[in-house]
Formats: structure tokens, C-alpha cells, sequence
DNA sequence: GCCGTTTTCGGCCCGACTGTTTTCAGTCG
């Protein structure tokens, strides 16, 4: 997959083109590499098909670029430039407070190619003497380079999501006591549901907004205070998440949200359409000369756009705003519209509690049935079953089962599935409601050979569902390279579900990845693949996943009735 | 360099903030 060398190589092409004070182009490229950068198919299948040109902001000097870089690894374009500016732009650009221009001044007056360059020169209080820079710009690099050198990437949606409800909970409550009827709302990427989120942002209104900041500042864990003022605060906590908080009009509430919602794409998109019909959108309302004519909500900004209210998660400019104009925005699979977790794991193997802990607590969250799925597997640090550890575990469901009402156990395993795509054929797996399949072992095989090895097993008349398909680790491991076209067409063919493993370290398959497959005509399954009654919450995550890829309740076989479910499945 | 319910040419998202400036350029989100 080379989307992301593509997209990384136009927008070092923008910032160098910028350096140089070239104006317009370096929008177009970064444009392109935006797209490039968040489509799900592979840009040199889009090549191969010679539809370059159908993405947006890619046109014929970018295709063809784009077209070098794919035959040759390289482009001589970006090579040129990058002998006429020979400097480290990755780590310049990192340090807060310097762009693009700065670093074409720097490099231009003082000769500053390197982060160690841009330190001493700072240090000799040469920048100083530079116009249109000054002391005060000289202290601000030497205190971001420290400040760059601590700070870390973006964190996962699942560490960062609960901290923001305690957040937002905490300030309700200020909001509430003060007697008044302010609104609060966690926006960002977080509440777009992506997989990682950058920082968060809470956007509020009220009366009393000092109360607001005052009590934010005053919140648990913090370890700095980046700023307060008396509408704007700005946190770190201890765990290196920064949280900010906007107070707004209430006449703007609405706008706000949807400007610290984004995407910036979305957001330019949106902004286009109402110049094309005669208004501006900004964060403080959508207006019609001076006049405001929308901004309290969300939907009446839509709505004044022509638009049908778009829900965060499809917020991308994918084609969400075309959708909502035509009325055909999807109707997403809801929070709630999951009937069945099926990949759970009690005491059984590795997990940390008992078939009966589960499944009551499965009962508490409004689900109709689950699968008990613990490893079935020689593998030794998951404590996996035989086949007469299973038959017992299976005794015990039938027991469990008869003992509560409103929940049904189905008896499940989860497989391992080898090197060379087999998975074990004891009989006992063929006496279970429900199989998945799991790669836990040998990552490192080709493209081809990972792919072969996925469609063998589900190929095989034991496996109903493959658990985590690209076995990726957000931050930590790379998933596996497939040939997804493949995967997706043995899917339908065998009856085989992907699953959308809900778990936040894993989200796999991912957003885009779960797009291609709804849109190629796959059904999916969402699991937690939880160890605890805890875990066995992160069903959202799953979920948020399957809607930021247009996901519909008949897109999912766990939003259906046990009886219809079963009905779903190979050998049914 | 890209793109079109104002266009195949002439435009290109918006506002706050900062630091440097006597009116603005650059950066950020």
C-alpha cells in the first residue's frame, strides 16, 4: 500500500513549494495528498485502472507524478526541489509557531537545514536580526524544540473518549447547579469516532462561563494549565491528552460544534456551498451579508444549506454532502442496534470471568443473545481448551442457559488458523453454534500468501467468522498486507463474515477497510472480543467503526434476531 | 495545479492570534 508514501511525498512537495513562495500550488497538492491519504483503495490499483483522474483534487500534473512515483519508486520533480532546498522539513515543521515560510526565511538568511541548527541559531540570538522575526520568536522555538521533544502522537479513541464524558459529566454538573440551561458537547475527531484523536475539544455555552473555566481548571490529573481565559481554557493531563474547552453565544452553539467537529475538509467543503449560494459559514453561524441566519443547531445550518443533518462519523467529505442533499444519507446502524456480541472470553482461556459473569452482564446491556468463543488452541498463554475442556464448558452453557431468563449463550470457539490456512478439524467444533477464526501466529508472509491462508480458512466448513483480519495493532503493529478484493469476494462466496473487532487497540478491519468491504456487498460482524464484563463496552467503538463506514443495520448480522442470525450462518 | 448549479479562465475557506508591525504576514485549527 503505497497511499501513504504518495501522500507524504505531494505534501513535502506543498511545504517545499511554499518555501519558495509559490503561491496556489502547494493547496492543490496537499489536496491531493489529503485525499490519497484517507481513501481505503490501494492508489496503485486506482493507477492500474487508469482512474487517477476521477479523485477529487488530482488532475493531469498530479496523475502523472503520481504515475512516476508507482513505476519508479521515485519523482524526479521532488528530487529537483528537494536539492534546491536541502533541509529537514519533517522536524522544522513539527516546532510550533514555524511554517513552510519560516523555514524558507531561515534557511534563506541563516542557512538553518536542521532542528540542531534552528537550536543554535536561537541560542546565538541570530534569528533576532532577521525582519519580520524578533526575540520574542526566538524564545518561542527554544521552548517548542523542548516542548516537541516531549510530546507524543495522537492518542486511541478508547483512552480518550471515557475521559472526555468524565469531563463533560463533571462540567453538566456546573452547568446544572448554576440553574441554567447551557449546552455541552465533546467535538473533534472524537466525536467523528476516529480511531485516534489529537486532542479534545469540548465546545459549551452558558451565562456562567467563567464558572465553566474555573471548573475545568479545577478538573482531576491535570498537569499543566496551557491557558485560562474566560471563554477559551486549555489543559494537559497527566496522560499527555490536551483538552480544550470554548465557551460560545448561544446563537452560535450550533456552528461552534460543527467547526471543532470538522473535518477541516468537511468544514471547506461546507464553506464552499454556501458561498456558491450567496451566505458564509463560519464558527459562529451561517450568514447572509452581516446577517445571521443559522447557528443555534447543527441541523438549522444544514437545513439553511440545503442539506439533511449529517451525522459526525460520515463527516469526511467522502460524499456526505452530495448525500445529504439529494436525501440519501444512510441510515446508520444505531448505538444500540446490536443484538449479540460474538467473540467473548471467560476463565475458561484467558479471560477473567465466568460464562454466567458474561452473559448477565451481556443481559445489563440490553443484548438478546452472545457467543462464548475462548481459544481453542495449543498455544499456551491463552490457556487454550481441548476438545474435553470444551465439552465440559459446553455442559456448563446448557446449564447456564436453563438458569437465565432473557439471554441466550451460544456455544462457540475461537481457532487458530495456521501458517498454511488449515484450522483444526476436531469433531467437537462441528457440535458449536459458532466458530471464528483467528490469525495469533507466523505474521510475517507475503501478500499473497497472507491472503491465500485467510480465504483457505474460510473456505473450510468449520469457521463462520474471521476474528481481526489484518491482525494490526493501532500504534504498534502493522496489519497485514491482503489482497482485500479477494478476501471480500470469498467472504460473500463462503459465507464467511470479516469481523469488526471492536476493541480499541485493534478496530480491525478499519473504517476504510470496512468501507471497500460493505461497499464490494460483504456482510459484517461487530465483536468486543472482550476478556471481561468491562471490555464488553467497547461494542461503541465497533460500532462508531461500522458507521464512519456507512454502515446499515442489514449491513451487520449481529443487529439480527437470534432466529434470523442463525439462519445467516454456512451449515445452518 | 485544480476546478466549474456563476466559469475551460480566474479564481482558490475562515477567523483568531501572535509578533511584528504602523497595516500585515504567517501559523494554526
Amino acid at each position: 500500500m503505497k497511499n501513504q508514501l504518495v501522500a507524504s511525498i505531494l505534501n513535502e512537495i506543498a511545504d517545499m513549494l511554499d518555501m519558495q513562495e509559490v503561491e496556489f500550488k502547494p493547496r492543490a497538492y496537499r489536496r491531493a495528498a489529503r485525499t490519497i491519504e484517507s481513501m481505503a483503495e490501494p492508489i496503485e490499483q486506482v493507477y492500474a485502472q487508469g482512474k487517477l483522474l476521477d479523485l477529487p483534487g488530482v488532475g493531469e500534473a498530479i496523475a502523472k507524478k503520481i504515475g512516476e512515483i508507482i513505476e519508479t519508486g521515485s519523482l524526479e520533480y521532488y528530487e529537483e526541489l528537494k536539492q534546491k532546498t536541502p533541509v529537514d522539513l519533517e522536524n522544522l515543521l513539527a516546532v510550533e509557531g514555524i511554517g513552510p515560510k519560516t523555514v524558507g526565511l531561515l534557511y534563506k538568511k541563516l542557512g538553518v537545514k536542521s532542528l540542531e541548527d534552528l537550536q543554535r541559531a536561537a541560542q546565538e540570538h541570530r534569528i533576532r536580526e532577521i525582519k519580520r522575526l524578533g526575540p520574542k520568536t526566538e524564545e518561542n522555538i527554544l521552548s517548542s524544540i523542548e516542548l516537541a521533544k516531549r510530546s507524543r502522537g495522537r492518542s486511541l479513541l478508547g483512552e480518550a473518549l471515557p475521559i472526555a464524558t468524565e469531563i463533560c459529566d463533571r462540567l453538566k454538573v456546573v452547568i446544572r447547579t448554576a440553574g441554567e440551561s447551557g449546552q455541552l458537547e465533546a467535538a473533534g475527531s472524537l466525536r467523528r469516532m476516529k480511531e485516534t484523536v489529537g486532542d479534545i475539544d469540548i465546545v459549551a455555552t452558558s451565562n456562567h462561563a467563567s464558572l465553566l473555566t474555573d471548573e475545568f481548571t479545577r478538573l482531576p490529573d491535570i498537569q499543566k494549565v496551557l491557558e485560562k481565559g474566560e471563554t477559551k481554557a486549555s489543559l494537559l493531563l497527566t496522560n499527555h491528552i490536551q483538552v480544550d474547552l470554548r465557551v460560545v453565544e448561544d446563537e452560535s452553539f450550533g456552528a461552534a460544534l460543527m467547526y471543532f467537529t470538522g473535518s477541516k475538509d468537511h468544514n471547506i467543503a461546507l464553506r464552499k456551498l454556501a458561498i456558491s449560494r450567496g451566505f458564509k459559514l463560519n464558527e459562529y453561524g451561517l450568514f447572509k451579508g452581516d446577517q445571521q441566519i443559522a447557528g443555534r443547531t447543527e441541523d438549522e445550518v444544514y437545513k439553511k444549506l440545503g442539506l439533511d443533518g449529517i451525522p459526525p462519523e460520515l463527516r469526511e467529505d467522502r460524499g456526505e454532502i452530495n448525500a445529504a442533499m439529494k436525501h440519501q444519507l444512510p441510515s446508520l446502524l444505531a448505538y444500540d442496534g446490536v443484538r449479540g456480541d460474538l467473540q467473548l472470553h471467560t476463565r475458561w482461556s484467558d479471560g477473567q470471568q465466568t460464562v454466567e459473569e458474561m452473559a448477565q452482564a451481556a443481559k445489563n446491556l440490553g443484548y438478546e443473545y452472545i457467543a462464548i468463543t475462548d481459544h481453542y488452541s495449543r498455544m499456551p498463554i491463552v490457556n487454550g481448551l481441548n476438545e474435553q475442556r470444551l465439552r465440559d464448558q459446553m455442559n456448563e452453557i446448557d446449564k447456564t442457559n436453563e438458569k437465565l431468563n432473557g439471554i441466550h449463550i451460544l456455544k462457540g470457539a475461537e481457532v487458530d488458523i495456521a501458517a498454511d490456512g488449515s484450522v483444526s478439524e476436531d469433531k467437537v467444533l462441528r457440535d458449536l453454534d459458532l466458530v471464528v477464526g483467528s490469525i495469533h501466529g507466523t505474521f510475517k508472509q507475503t501478500k499473497k500468501e497472507m491472503t491465500r491462508r485467510l480465504i483457505s480458512a474460510m473456505e473450510s466448513d468449520i469457521v463462520h467468522i474471521i476474528g481481526h483480519p489484518t491482525g494490526r495493532k493501532i500504534n504498534e503493529k502493522a496489519p497485514s498486507d491482503l489482497d482485500f478484493d479477494e478476501l471480500f469476494e470469498a467472504s460473500k462466496r463462503t459465507k464467511t463474515y470479516l469481523e469488526i473487532n471492536a476493541s480499541p487497540q485493534r478496530l480491525d478491519l478499519s473504517d476504510a477497510n470496512a468501507a471497500l468491504a460493505l461497499r464490494s456487498g460483504c456482510k459484517l460482524v461487530i465483536n468486543t472480543d472482550a476478556h471481561n464484563q468491562e471490555q464488553m463496552k467497547n461494542m461503541r467503538f465497533g460500532i462508531g467503526v461500522g458507521r464512519r463506514a456507512w454502515a446499515e443495520k442489514k449491513d451487520i448480522i449481529n443487529t439480527h434476531t437470534l432466529e434470523d442470525f442463525k439462519k445467516t450462518l454456512k451449515n445452518g
